[in-house]
RNA sequence: GCGUCGGUGGUAGAGUGGUCAAUUACAACAGACUGUAAAUCUGUCGCCUUCGGGCUACGAAGGUUCGAAUCCUUCCCGACGCA
């Protein structure tokens, strides 16, 4: 993996670069799709490409349970097991996550109303003596050396350490694979992050050695082919590139002390590929927690946000230094209901979409929204490289005259929803799926013309109205 | 005409003397969702309310009872059976 900067914002962390990966080239800042169980959920990978996504991410633990990661191995790596294809035909760029986040999701957070994003205007949830649960039944229980899961399949139960993470990650073949974390829960308290972040650190540097013995036999392992004459092309899936995890919560020292522990573990003078930026934030301060992390993160790898995909955290995390986003938002609102809009969310299923015949956007250019003969004939551009209309301010969006009645109209996909059809979720996540991956192209083409601010004004304006 | 069974909130369908403004499901309405235990979950769902409560309700009208959706009488309506 080979990351450039193309340019810089001036004021601000904000950067517009390329990743070169095995599988293809990903323009940053780029958000990627979350395909956990290696499908994106109710789309198909044609869809996902023509939403403009260059990224997909899988799911250590869930590929693991389910088909089991020695499956997907054989299959030639998750990319060309679940089909995902660029434009030209070849295997397009994935990651997977290491399982941190289900050290989260189903323990910690397992059957209780917490999410990753704290709001802080719920004092009560930071008390911790609240949450003295230890009790409390849960799926994922953290010990020195890894994490059991029960099975949230069938109960059986799995442990799960760094190295187990990174050898799994490494049968699954994507581009980027992520060292395995705990993401802790925005409900615990100072002394407990600090101990978890002490774990992680432990694990960080576990996971690293792990990928460089892995990638070490690899190496060898093709020597032994060459010297037999075999050819090498077929013999395995390309090397990854390791992602560190500042993790940390919300606290700035602790937040600093992981960015600067993360970056300089190393194995033998191997150092992590890029950064991943994990756990729990309050919406209110994960800019300023994002920028602590990223001031002292190296300036040329890859950082990536864990699980934000609001679009004005998007704009945030993209001037505070963010090259990579993922989030199921698109997804699972889309699923749920939730149709992202220039003007905020609207929840389609409200009765007075009912009879509301236009589409969701009207100067939207994804297959949903767009009149047939728009999206066939390519006027609205729609490849995985220019989802922008060539030419076009990133600043404007651009007008287009579609021939007045969408493909489907807000009425029709109402409708879906109301009858339960499969086709609901599926037309709302493609148009979400759209909205999110065009707005940060939006942004970085915003960089690029040195209008990145004025852009993020106008769009929020619109937008948080 | 006689007999039997039945008529409950938008719908289906519980309840069969007090704990019933009435279980539940669906529908409806509103909301939540940030490295996916998620095509999921939550709330409201007779009328009024100073959120304490008040009022009108279980086909209709009477009655029994301290108290009736629940028991009795008559009537109306429906299904089935016999003429």
């Amino acid at each position: 993996m080979i990351f450039k900067i193309e340019k810089k914002l001036k004021d601000g962390l904000g950067r517009v670069g390329i990743i070169t990966t095995p599988h293809g080239d990903i323009l940053t800042p780029a958000f990627v799709a979350v395909g956990t169980k290696a499908t994106v959920k109710s789309l198909n990978p044609e869809q996902v490409r023509d939403a403009g996504t260059q990224v997909v991410l899988g799911n250590t633990y869930h590929l693991y349970l389910q088909p089991g990661d020695e499956i997907v191995r054989d299959a030639g790596g998750i990319g060309n097991f679940m089909n995902w294809r660029r434009n030209d035909g070849g295997i397009a760029p994935t990651m997977t996550d290491s399982g941190g986040f289900q050290v989260f999701s189903l323990g910690a957070a397992y059957g209780k109303d917490i999410s990753k994003i704290t709001k802080i205007t719920d004092p009560s949830l930071l008390i911790p003596e609240r949450f003295d649960d230890s009790d409390a039944p849960r799926l994922a229980k953290i010990g020195q050396d890894g994490v059991s899961f029960k099975s949230h399949l069938d109960g059986s139960i799995h442990y799960i350490t760094p190295e187990k993470s990174i050898q799994i990650q490494h049968n699954l073949g994507a581009d980027i694979i992520f060292a395995f974390d705990e993401c802790t829960s925005p409900t615990e308290d100072s002394k407990y992050q600090g101990e978890a972040l002490e774990r992680t650190h432990r694990w960080a540097e576990r996971s690293l050695r792990e990928h460089q013995k892995l990638l070490t036999q690899k190496q060898k392992h093709s020597q032994d082919l060459l010297l037999r004459n075999v050819d090498r092309s077929s013999a395995s899936v390309s090397d990854p590139a390791l992602f560190g995890i500042v993790q940390g919560g919300r606290e700035e020292s602790l937040r600093k002390q992981s960015a600067k522990i993360i970056s300089e573990i190393n194995v033998e003078g191997k150092y992590f590929d890029g950064f991943g930026i994990g756990g729990s934030f309050a919406k209110e301060d994960m800019s300023t927690a994002v920028k602590w992390v990223n001031e002292i993160l190296p300036e040329d790898k890859p950082r990536h946000l864990l699980g934000i995909g609001e679009p004005e955290d998007l704009f945030m995390g993209i001037e505070n230094g963010v090259d990579l986003f993922d989030c199921v938002l698109p997804t699972r609102l889309g699923r749920n209901g939730t149709i992202y809009t220039k003007k905020g969310k609207i929840i389609i299923t409200n009765a007075k979409f009912r009879n509301d015949l236009g589409p969701i956007e009207d100067d939207c250019g994804c297959y949903v929204c767009s009149a047939p003969e728009d999206f066939f004939s390519g006027s609205l551009s729609v490849s995985a490289d220019t989802a922008l209309p060539l030419g076009s301010s990133a600043c404007e969006t651009p007008r287009k005259e579609t021939s007045g009645t969408p493909r489907y109209s807000r009425a029709y996909i109402a409708h879906l929803f109301h009858g339960k059809e499969m086709l609901a979720g599926t037309l709302a996540s493609i148009h979400n799926l759209y909205f999110i991956v065009n707005l940060v192209k939006k942004i970085r083409q915003s960089i690029l013309d040195d209008k990145f601010f004025e852009f993020k004004e106008e769009f929020l304006k619109g937008y948080l109205r």
